[in-house]
DNA sequence: GATGAATGAGAATTCATTCAT
DNA sequence: AATGAATGAATTCTCATTCAT
């Protein structure tokens, strides 16, 4: 008895490899780029074949949204259960090719309203596993910061950090990630 | 560093319209939809004129990226001048349509080798800038951050909050500027 | 002559199914609307399965036209039972959906052979069964008007009001309406 | 001072040559074969060019229906001047080409919402032309049919030798048409 | 009986760019 | 200084059809 299947299962390997084309082309071309033609291309197939597994562009980028948000929430959990949860999200926050799909995905958000909409969905969910996670990690000491406040001082940084390096920027560059992470430090250390 | 091809004066006003009009199309339509065609739209004007003042979609791009550098440095300059240089540097980063359009050109300069160039070309003098703005307000305080540390937090926050309100997420928005606001007045009234 | 290639029985209900989506889809979208898409959609049914019954879309639109054409040809054989059958023929020349459907095949045989040779068959009998119609209602009173010119003044009047009415036309519609009905009547009741 | 110039002026040669390409295909091929590439490819262009001069489908159809309604409305403007308007509009009515295109656009009309409302604007007009042309002809002999009613079975029964006709049907077609001539002579012949 | 996968062709657009006037 | 004409490339999407299971 196998799996209900629909158009392009998710087991399909397929549909997958095409999923992580588009990964790879959104980040390393920007969003724009992200055409199914490029997209099959890169995945070593033929264009119609995209059009199959995912009938509109928006579907595609709707698929590819959510595979990286299942993926974040995962990796937030994991954080949760971390016995240094600060560290995880910051290492959870700087993993360059997430954040920069992420990035990708806001600037694309402007002009795409199906995928607005779908990471409106998301979006909840990640932030309030952030804050768990922050929350689980300030413990008693959270008097300096709420932790709404370093949710978005930790996103805001990362995001930063990861473009800038990403154009190539690195005046400063090493000297800000390590005093953050030291203020990060300070903050659980806080006795 | 060969000279960006120009053919209509600085000085005509077609010029600026179309300059202003690709502004108002990239920031309220992504950087994708800033094509020739979309922009002599949005100006009134015929596609090949566009194309007369910009021979190439790279001319039209740094152009406008050099206008926008330009007024940058204007205003780090009247920052510089001011009496609260730091509170003035926030306001200049917190200006949302100008940080909005950078966000923008960061997005499109993965793909736009000709950008990316004349991006690096400023993005020197502006940094040079803020920190002299930062280095001023802080004085002799400078002991809790390097200024070259405080211009990376403030750009990468600024950047957060500008391009969170633009996807509509407000959680937390509010109070995470507040307190960072209330965060960098403590650096200069720090005795 | 070759026989309609055949894989599903005459008698499948999904058959049927799939011939009555076309239908619908003909009269409500137009013709060049009913590709195997488009009916699968329209019957819930997979796109592959109306391919599994009906080869090449030539063979389903055939299959179609002739469902058709055989219950034209009941229509007329009631007619000619009828006790008034040239209003028994006008009433079954304004069924709408049937004749909107017959006006989608004439516009569709202009590039569609097979199509046009299916017709064709069926056409002659078609014909012959109106004509018996005609004769029969008017007995020995044929003398004003051939029974073929009223075959073609019946299907030409009766296919223009069923056509402008689809077209949201009613400019002396129920009038011109009225009027043939007076004057098929009249033709009959003359002694 | 040359007259003044829209996106493919009117006075355009390649215009005109799109136009009437179009109108082939549509009348040999049916409306659903009026794509630009078979377009271009009969008029001897590149798809491409017949966008130039009409950005969509639409505004070509639009175009091609204007065209051909103003000529209408000159036929019948001479049939209003014609010694014998009846036999005028009844010669008008047959033109096969014209007939056939128009048949084409009912066709189309159905999934183009478009085309419906620019077939809508000129409906009126050349409705009241008809009128005019017929009461012209009856004169004060316009006992036995009202104007409006005569105009449809006109209408209709034209339509309908046409379309026959381009089916290649002929069964009691000659006769059809000269039987209706003849009425049509004694509509206007009664004393 | 039924269906998922795959593919090539064609359609409607959009676009940057060149050129002649 | 401005603009109409033309064109080739790319994009999104729809479709009929084949094939293996």
């Amino acid at each position: 008895m196998a799996a209900p299947r629909r158009v392009g299962a998710e087991s399909s390997s397929t549909r997958t490899q095409i999923l992580e084309a588009t990964e790879q082309v959104m980040v390393e071309e920007g969003y724009a780029a992200a055409s199914t033609r490029r997209v099959a291309a890169r995945a070593g197939l033929k264009p119609s074949l995209v059009h199959y597994y995912f009938p509109t562009t928006d579907d595609l980028l709707i698929a590819v949204y959510r595979r990286s948000a299942e993926w974040a929430s995962g990796e937030l959990a994991k954080a949760l259960a971390d016995p240094q949860p600060l560290k995880a999200l910051w290492s959870y926050t700087m993993h360059t090719t997430r954040t920069a799909l992420m990035l990708e995905f806001m600037a694309m958000a402007t002009h795409r309203k199906a995928l607005q909409a779908a990471m409106a969905e998301h979006a909840g969910e990640t932030h309030r596993l952030q804050l768990e996670v922050i929350e689980q990690a300030l413990g008693d000491r959270a008097r300096d910061i709420p932790a709404d406040v370093l949710a978005t001082l930790i996103a805001g940084i990362g995001r930063a950090l990861v473009m800038e390096s990403g154009l190539g920027i690195s005046t400063g560059h090493i000297r800000a990630r390590e005093w953050f992470e030291g203020w990060l430090d300070g903050l659980t250390a806080k006795s």
